[in-house]
DNA sequence: TAAGTTGTTGCATTATTGTGCGTTAAATTT
DNA sequence: AAATTTAACGCACAATAATGCAACAACTTA
């Protein structure tokens, strides 16, 4: 493997991971410690990363705003989005909520992947403008600063106006009775909508959503065809969930 | 085997597995590597791949790698978006495009500032982010990857549905003539409508764009309110536009 | 046709680069 | 403070690159 090639490798995890450790990397790359480190020493001489004791943290952390570093359960997130990713085929059309589960996702798609991405969310549209062949079409409307999505009635004006093959979102809870609900009206609705336009609705969250119940109903349970979640599909708090017919991975 | 037709070998194979080895490709077309490392100097400079120790790789990778872009004149933009941020007033509806100048002018708008700011431009949007009290809405479309700017149909809808106090664009070339130009097809149509919605238009330039005339037609320069570049509005390049009625600063 | 011109290739030689190892120094953990 | 982990430094060795030169072929010109 050349050096070029494992720098790329590098760049790459931490652009997904946030941080590569030298002895994890000097094992996948197959070359010593040594190599490695000197590897960290040169990229982060073009800024390309910054060095710490035991490997090596993304420079995206200084940099983006939005602070990724607080992302919670970013490990479970990414094996949900490691999931998620094989759902995405060739010429679908996908519409993806605003959630750093999502920004995972958008993170893995392969680059050879040729589908049509419909988002509201900042992070995610800039996240795919690195994909070669993806083609994003951002949903504009009125911003909310906090969470970098667009909201209110022109967001679901436009998603009405879409016809999606699948749509993959993050959730606030998913309950066997009270279905899919959200903390926010306004996200409520704009999932309402999403889920509507959609003929596959995917929700994705971390377990400990199951079974949680939100302020505002944003479908019945029905409507949703695939949980993903970081555990295991044969885990026990999914049997009710299987029995309605939802798939679980 | 002619050179060319190595060169057209060489090129398959890298696009086919994104790196070559000089030492294989010495094997597998029976010359010496001291003409494959030929072949592959002379590919560099053609900008169809780029070498590495041991091999070459596809351009695509290097690209990735470049992510940071380095902006040019950032000094001068700099200049341009001081003088520019004095022209916003609390409570105005405002355009801004999506140049690295109007980046630079996020950046500085001072967090008392009270205005709408509508943006088809993603590094904008997330700049304002940050900003207390800016309300932003976000123009969605077609998203084109390498200016990181929504585009098309949906993009001119939506602007033409505003009604804003003034516009900051980026410009392609102005000149007292030809007026306001653009390279872009796309862009000189947005830009177009930006400023039929505009009660005041700002243009934004590094004087090199002055008196330069680029494909498409923006606007006539009477439709311009104010230049602003980073010289002082006493240079003589300037007597022209002034002459016509147009501010400059 | 002969001589010259140009471009391509391989070889020998000399640099440069990339890698791993042993040792010592620094940082981190216990 | 001691033990452990990680980093840094110098060195040796191998792989790769650059350079100058000579051989050769294809072509042009006298």
């Amino acid at each position: 493997m050349l050096k070029e090639e494992r720098h790329q490798v590098i760049l790459n995890k931490l652009h997904i991971n946030r941080k590569v450790l030298s002895t994890k990397l000097s094992e996948e790359l197959n070359v010593s410690e040594d190599t490695v480190r000197r590897d960290l020493k040169e990229l982060e001489a073009k800024r390309l990363l910054y060095k710490v004791h035991g490997g090596a943290l993304s420079i995206e952390n200084k940099i983006k705003t939005y602070d990724e570093r607080s992302i919670f359960d970013i490990d479970k997130k990414e094996i949900i989005a490691q999931k998620a990713v094989k759902l995405i085929h060739d010429g679908q059309v996908i519409i993806m909520s605003g959630s750093t589960t999502n920004l995972q996702l958008a993170k893995i798609i392969p680059s050879k992947t040729n589908a049509t991405i419909f988002t509201y969310s900042l992070p995610v549209a800039l996240e795919l403008t690195h994909h070669p062949s993806i083609e994003v079409i951002f949903i504009g409307g009125k911003l909310n600063k906090g969470a970098q999505v667009t909201t209110g009635i022109d967001v679901i004006n436009s998603i009405s106006n879409i016809r999606a093959d699948m749509c993959f979102m993050g959730t606030g809870g998913i309950d066997t009775i009270r279905g899919f609900t959200e903390p926010d009206w306004e996200v409520s609705h704009i999932k309402k909508t999403m889920i509507d336009v959609s003929d596959y609705v995917v929700a994705m969250s971390t377990s400990d959503k199951i079974m949680k119940v939100e302020r505002y109903a944003a479908a019945p349970i029905h409507k949703i065809d695939t949980i993903i979640t970081e555990k295991e599909p044969t885990d026990s708090m999914f049997e009710s969930f299987q029995e309605l017919g939802i798939t679980v991975i």
